[in-house]
DNA sequence: AAAACTGTAACATTTTTTATTATATTTAAA
DNA sequence: TTTAAATATAATAAAAAATGTTACAGTTTT
């Protein structure tokens, strides 16, 4: 299981990208979304920790985008949102003394490292603004 | 979180690799992975059922590769180990009355389409025999 | 001062993944 | 032919991760 940050941040951006120069509130994001409006503040701190958004606290306080969502692209959601794509790995480690065991990790973050690096330049290709336009 | 199916799956296959022709006993196999042995038989229930192992049962049973190392992949593994792989998607049916929340996972569900192209053909370079060799 | 917000910590629940136990069955070999 | 060493698999338990909730403090506008 994947956790579901990319896919709520991303959600959160997509929302501020179609309603920009204002704040938007949590609870409403949350409305979209269909999450405890809590869960999304933690991706709103997140965000804000990366400096693509800034918010406003008090009563019409919300969120909104710095950046224009043209010098956003979905890798810097990805960026944020993931430590790393992997395919996994096995939950203990492996057994020292076997050739196999003692190689495996490496050789699947050798492999998963490619992968990223894939991914990565896929989603540099997607601005949040292109991918705002498909709403 | 994302499950160690194919990571193990992998690491079986790759000590299958390393001595073919012989039934390796799923005990063994447990041993270099460091892991519990009926987790080993349920992936490779999921090899067998794909056609890359054989097994045998009882004394001196165990399991062998049906397939040549150099004719499998690892995107074989990443097919069977893997309904799709994603960069996840928000637990709850988002709001279909807003129109970023009725879309949201359809327009997900396409960025993740080509990502999944991109890891296939990425793995489907990677053979078997290549990565044992690693070893 | 009240209302409508953000911010965050602490805790609870749910879901997923991994581990264990139990039992049945098969095969080789003593 | 009995025993030991295997696979096969279902059922259950435990652990880990993700999500949800509550509580409360702080901020800003009216």
């Amino acid at each position: 299981m994947i956790s579901g940050k990319f896919a709520i941040t991303t959600h959160i951006l997509t929302l501020l990208a179609k309603f920009p120069n204002e704040f938007m509130a949590s609870d409403y994001i949350a409305g979209s979304l269909n999450i405890h409006p809590v869960l999304v503040r933690k991706e709103i701190a997140n965000l804000k920790k990366h400096n693509l958004v800034e918010s406003k606290e008090g009563k019409n306080g919300g969120v909104k985008l710095i950046a224009s969502p043209d010098k956003i692209t979905l890798e810097d959601v990805f960026k944020i949102t993931f430590d790393k794509a992997t395919l996994g790995f096995s939950k203990n480690e492996p057994n020292p003394e076997c050739p196999v065991g003692k190689n495996i990790n490496a050789n699947l973050n050798d492999l998963y490292e490619g992968i990223n690096q894939t991914i990565s330049k896929q989603l540099q290709s997607v601005t949040l603004a292109e991918f705002t336009e498909k709403f």
